[in-house]
DNA sequence: CTGAAAGCGCTTACAG
DNA sequence: CTGAAAGCGCTTACAG
């Protein structure tokens, strides 16, 4: 209020106890809500900090309480509106909680992630969220951080397996959805269904490759080997591989995609032929990227709630910071099917 | 490496000291690399730092030299592509100027916002980089903040302005953007040109019009009162009001958007209507968020370089903490057109 | 080139 | 119900 020129120096509890009359210490009582403290001393206490504008100091408490209120969050990258809502999801949790949350993004490179997270750990954080980035490898990994500092792995698994290694894991339930979209896809009459896109040697394509087959075992039908295509997860790639799909004859009349990501990209591809999603192809995604619902067609796809992600994340970091004794817990989050235009019965598609 | 059951004791700077048989001052002046120390002493310590893993505790220390690593990002919400690529930008050159990124959500709350800065402020940043909810309160935040945490103001102003109560301010460069859109059409030949969206009272819509008004004026062209269409800056309160543009015989034939979501809900307005932007109806946005380039059809619009921006805030601020004395500095940042397939000459619409 | 002492802003036993 | 003292993990003068 007053027009310093000099900054203005920070109230501590000293100089509201001075102010007061009191000690240090039953400032300190009143501002934690002690009941130690008497009401009428609270109120005038209440008053001096007011009238001085006292700030709390956090770190000062934390560093004499060997306690700490903020919770690390590693990402990949904040530009994939995957990450984006699980962070928030993470942040605004985490913020009910009373913690705070340091952002750190590895840009899926594993050099940065070591990186950053020894930058994160110096600011001493009760626990770390970890989505790793692609090709972690799980004992460099521990060795960095330690093990006084509790860590969710997320959505990966770590090369070395997370969950020997004492961490917890928190991942999407991959085989589900894709058992689930080929399910869809067979009770619409498709037989020839392909998977597309997605590394082979990434755990999450494994595993919703593994979702794929197991649809077609419970159908007693066998895919056919050149109905699986890779591609690295990315739209581009993905309708440079479009072609893929139809070398042979007879070629398959729908594709469950590794992600959104690719099954924009096949969109793309198949429009370039002229073909069309929904029309004389069926499509379906995984993710329910933001863009899903507004493509054109609008993508079928699996939906993986990330924000709501995020927030169990958090919910799961801050149950181990009260019980860090506990066994490490492995969680799978569900996954549902979000029905749009981009698939189509067979019908149509023999049209 | 060795299973504890008991949590390991964190390793402090006196437990190395103690085994390299040093004082803690030398082990300090190794830790932030003095030229004072010899340098066999510092390859002992060093050996014993590694050896105990230890890990530098950057709370202690910035309490002590009462400074300050970690710098708060206040922003509306993740989940809006053009926050989280300024969050990344942010975060990106924070993290290599070695400082920590403090999240915040408001949710476009006010409430929220004095509720999530009073949090963080605790966490003692040593600056606030804060693009504020809608409505924000100038007098309000300074009592909150005070006058010891320098704060720069992103994207809006402040309803009792922003760079009078001393705060540093960036700004889009909205009306330029604004003036380049309409121009353009004005040069594709088109004469009944829209501003669609927005909310009159917002700084960035008003300064939006201004551009759009500029260029009327330039070209000598007085618009007509009906072209300007207000509605929530949203793709579903946009697609609903896209009727409002044709109410009105002669009905225009292109429209400037708030931003990209609104012209979004417009392109979707226009397919409901039989028609197609890009084809019958010109049609630009402004952001240029992801989304905008996988539209169908991709969209014309102004990009603001949300990351590139991200970047230069954090920029500001540091510089700011370099010298707080420096007077306050409102930056305007450019803006450009990217052409793609939304909007079109005037001829093609008369056909 | 290295060490002893004081202190950053808090909280935690321990007295009274 | 309140206070005096010690200490969290660091750094900063000040000696030597």
């Amino acid at each position: 209020m007053t027009p310093n020129a000099s900054p203005p120096g920070r109230v501590t509890l000293s100089d509201v106890a001075k102010a007061s009359g009191l000690s240090r210490a039953t400032v300190s009582l009143v501002l934690r809500g002690s009941p130690l403290v008497h009401a009428d001393t609270r109120a005038r206490v209440e008053a001096e900090l007011k009238r001085q504008g006292y700030v709390y100091h956090r770190g000062a408490a934390n560093l004499r309480g060997r306690t700490s209120t903020a919770v690390a969050l590693v990402i990949n990258d904040l530009s994939n509106p995957f990450f984006a809502e699980f962070a928030a999801g993470v942040d605004e949790a985490l913020a009910t909680a009373g913690f705070v949350t340091l952002l750190g993004s590895t840009g899926e490179s594993v050099e940065r992630q070591q990186a950053v997270l020894a930058s994160l750990l110096e600011h001493d954080p009760a626990g770390i969220i970890l989505s790793p980035a692609e090709g972690s490898d799980g004992a460099r990994l521990r060795a960095l951080v330690g093990d006084r500092t509790p860590v969710l792995v997320f959505n990966r698994q770590l090369h070395d397996g997370t969950t020997e290694a004492g961490w917890d894991f928190l991942a999407l339930d991959n085989q589900r959805g894709a058992r689930l979209a080929t399910e869809y896809l067979l009770d619409l009459g498709h037989r020839r269904i392909a998977f597309f896109g997605g590394h082979r040697d990434s755990s999450s394509c494994r595993q919703r490759r593994e979702g794929y087959r197991e649809a077609f075992a419970a159908a007693g039908i066998t895919p056919e080997p050149q109905w699986l295509v890779e591609c690295a997860p990315t739209r581009l790639e993905a309708a440079g591989q479009t072609g893929a799909l139809f070398v042979r004859d007879p070629a398959p009349t729908a594709a469950v995609c590794y992600n959104d990501a690719v099954a924009l990209g096949l969109m793309a591809g198949l429009s370039a032929r002229g073909r069309r999603a929904g029309h004389d192809f069926a499509v379906i995604g995984f993710d329910d990227i933001p863009e899903a619902s507004v493509s054109s067609p609008p993508l079928t796809t699996i939906a993986a709630a990330p924000r709501e992600r995020g927030r169990q994340a958090a919910e799961l970091i801050l149950q181990r910071l009260r019980d860090p004794t506990q066994p490490p817990i492995s969680t799978v989050a569900p996954v549902h099917l979000v029905l749009r235009d981009s698939d189509m019965p067979l019908q149509r598609s023999a049209a």
